[in-house]
DNA sequence: GTGCCTCTCCCCCGAATGGGGAATTGCTAG
DNA sequence: CTAGCAATTCCCCATTCGGGGGAGAGGCAC
């Protein structure tokens, strides 16, 4: 853990790249990091890109990573880092807790998962869990993603057409853009609906929405 | 703007109160804030109703307020205070410009309207410029205020509908809310998609997700 | 291989949805 | 006062949606 001794008077220092798009948050973290004598701010991105570029230039300890940014979104980031440096620690940082979310952030790499509604304390002794290669993973989350363990879990196929669905897209014109009958549509979507527990569209975008499953815009 | 002349060595800085439900958030722009030698900070409250609270204790000369904050959001929290002191100079900060929410938001006394992805040096610009009795509406705001003026506004029974039909409910189960047949849903719901240009329910979530009419969580 | 899952397509059918027109109460802004 | 608008109710009707069952092709695991 000592083999990048950067600039600065601190030695061996752990060494945090902020990505997130909102300058508000990054304010927020660089100004609660600097404050720790123990932490470092690495570098600060507003963007999936320009975190893995940062991430190139630096190695940083560890990666503080909102998972919604424009151009490239946390998720990819964090599975482009990690495929090319394996012991890249990612935090997942975002404002709320789906399910997905979770689960593709942990999927792609991240080593834990924290809520901006979490008190900064928290967070900082997250880092610090990481940093020493350790899991983080708040117990509501943990619960959440016990909840919906296997069963529940949607296909590709499903996810796609949910998601066309969720963007207003009738049955047809699912089914046109995904080159298939409106009837194999409307198979997926009466699984989806299985799945979700719920009976209308409407009622899936809600859920689907609120699990991070599609997004809006 | 002389009249209270609190602590600390600055003589009439700007006291600004930050009512954020994120921790970074507020940090971040305490920091900033902080960092300014005309600023200052007059305290932070992490819900609408401490913000309430805090201004009523503080009388700060401008309020930072999020819109969604759990207990009472931010556009309640601003109306109950410019209610109670019509002077207050209240800014708005979220996250997405959503029109429903610019609307509310300065219907309900705010001076401005500031977006999350907004660098802080703007943010600090658009402080001072309310604290010296200026409005702020970023182009962008203004613009998509300007394109949906009067004609396309929902009236309230209507937003009722959406609202509840957002839900995942029937016609049927809106009309049983709402104490009225099911045919007048139909023909609220006919009206509201006329407004927002949309032919499904599931286009008019989507859509009035996007501009604010309807909150998920 | 034999199962299990996924994806695909088909049929039927009742319920819900969305669009058309028409009309009655109130309230309010000019 | 009058015109306009919001809110309400009703009609008809074509389309869509959601649930039921059945069934075949391909992939993967045990």
């Amino acid at each position: 853990m000592s083999e990048h001794q950067h600039s600065s008077a601190g030695i061996d220092r752990i060494r945090v790249l902020i990505a997130d798009d909102h300058p508000a948050v990054r304010a927020g973290l660089a100004a609660v990091i600097l404050a720790e004598n123990d932490l470092l701010v690495a570098g600060q991105a507003d963007t999936g890109e320009q975190a893995i570029a940062l991430y190139r230039e630096h190695r940083p300890d560890v990666v503080l990573m909102d998972l919604r940014m424009p151009v490239l979104g946390g998720v990819e980031a964090t599975q482009r880092i990690t495929a090319e440096f394996p012991d890249a620690r990612i935090l997942a940082l975002t404002s709320y807790q789906g399910d997905a979310d979770v689960r593709r952030a942990l999927d792609a790499g991240a080593r834990g998962y924290l809520l901006k509604h979490m008190l900064m304390t928290e967070v900082i002794a997250a880092v610090r869990a990481v940093a020493h290669g350790e899991w983080v993973i708040p117990p509501a989350v943990a619960a959440s993603l016990a909840r919906h363990n296997e069963r529940d879990r949607l296909t590709t196929r499903e996810l796609e057409v949910l998601g066309l669905m969720a963007k207003g897209l009738s049955n047809k014109e699912i089914a046109l853009a995904i080159g298939r009958t409106d009837e194999t549509v409307k198979i997926h979507l009466k699984s989806v609906f299985a799945k979700l527990k719920v009976a209308t569209r409407t009622e899936a975008v809600r859920v689907a929405l609120g699990r991070g499953l599609v997004h809006v815009e």
